[in-house]
DNA sequence: TTAGAATATTTATATATGCTAATATATGCA
DNA sequence: TGCATATATTAGCATATATAAATATTCTAA
């Protein structure tokens, strides 16, 4: 029997981890996510932020809750987005870091 | 002034984090990246344990290459790729590891 | 130098992705 | 109810991506 100290690379657990780096691997949503570091924001909040269009925000924002990255919270006709997750958060904070370490 | 304990998202910075995080987001270079996490492998080595096609174990070893998550030594006609960036292997292997605990 | 093995590259194709404009939905208020 | 605000959704387009087949390159050995 092969003696491995890694985890074993499952189908199920591939899709997931692909899933959570390709939602990464996209400067739009990096910089969303970098904005909700530390506080909730609104769309409108982060299209004028980000000086982006409210379109491509939502879209963005909608493919992240999707995979629970991000959640919603209502307030009025107002919804506020926060992260969800926080594993992948860590995971993006330690990449800037490093990259500021180059 | 603005108070802020996270590190500044420069452009340069987005565009190499997006950069690393996109090439983790795809099935294929994860599988490629798990299997060369202890040891080197061939291309043919690589593409006979995947399942894949040499040419499209190459190709995705080239792009990773690029980007210097790989690195090749030549010993004949064979290539061996291994790993060339321990940062990027941590973030893989954290992600795989926390897939197994969700 | 010629043949064979291993890898890389080129080309083609199908699919996915990100963005935008336009439209739709939902909420609050007069 | 009717209107304004905020957000979501749809449709279309341009670009990027992953894969595979075919071909080219590089090296070894006879």
């Amino acid at each position: 029997m092969k003696y491995d100290t890694h985890s074993e690379l499952t189908e199920e657990r591939l899709t997931h981890v692909s899933q959570i780096f390709k939602a990464l691997g996209d400067p739009t949503r990096i910089r969303i996510l970098h904005l909700l570091l530390d506080r909730e924001c609104s769309v409108n909040e982060i299209a004028e932020k980000l000086e982006m269009n409210q379109s491509t925000v939502s879209h963005q924002l909608s493919s992240m809750k999707k995979i629970r990255l991000v959640k919603s919270r209502r307030e009025g006709t107002t919804i506020y987005y926060s992260h969800d997750d926080k594993h992948v958060i860590d995971l993006l904070t330690e990449a800037i870091n490093h990259a500021c370490h180059n």
